[in-house]
DNA sequence: CCCTGATTCGC
DNA sequence: GCGAATCAGG
């Protein structure tokens, strides 16, 4: 049946080397498979024995990582879901010129949209907004790219979108450490 | 702060 | 075998 994406089919082994061989970083061939972290692409990458990729023969690990107790979390169920995004958005086919205008619909309120550079999956990560933009059938297919809310696969604006009901968000002060 | 790969080790 | 946690570095 389906495979959710979590085991490592042959197919998606041999994307794996492909992207890897390719240059592309493991977190972007994280995002590009789907449903997997950088982390375990990186684990996968070291058991299949391809590590190093083009660069060889380096510095000899003096000291690499020590072993500090790992105490992982209870069980941490899937840290980031496949964002289905709102289904009830239907992207205008865009049938002709590849990426001119933005799509400026939605300005609600006192918000322009900042549209930044759309992105390729290819260059699109983890902190970048996933609005879709386009036809994803297409190779002109992008995404919006801009800096997303952390924790959230969404810019700012994308995010009021997504989530209507949410009538008042405060902006999210995030501390890091003192 | 953002990111990169490398490593250890509980599961 | 897998990958989160962690490390070390850019």
């Amino acid at each position: 049946m389906m495979d959710a994406g979590g085991t490592w089919t042959d197919e998606r082994v041999e994307l794996l080397k492909k992207l890897w061989t390719d240059g592309l970083s493991a977190s972007q061939i994280a995002a590009e498979l789907g449903n997997v972290t950088r982390n375990a692409v990186i684990g996968k990458v070291h058991r299949l024995g391809l590590s190093g990729r083009a660069k060889d023969a380096k510095p000899a690990a003096s000291v690499a990582a020590r072993p500090r107790k790992a105490t992982r979390a209870p069980s941490a169920p899937a840290p980031i879901a496949p964002q289905p995004h709102v289904s009830n958005v239907v992207m205008a086919p865009i049938p002709l010129q590849p990426v001119a205008e933005e799509p400026v619909a939605y300005v609600e309120d006192d918000i322009a949209i900042p549209m930044s550079e759309r992105v390729t999956i290819m260059d699109l990560r983890e902190s970048m907004c996933r609005w879709p933009m386009g036809d994803p059938t297409k190779p002109e297919f992008r995404f919006c790219g801009a800096r997303s809310i952390t924790g959230l696969p969404y810019c700012t604006h994308h995010a009021r979108i997504a989530y209507q009901p949410v009538a008042d968000r405060k902006r999210e002060r995030k501390l890091a450490r003192a």
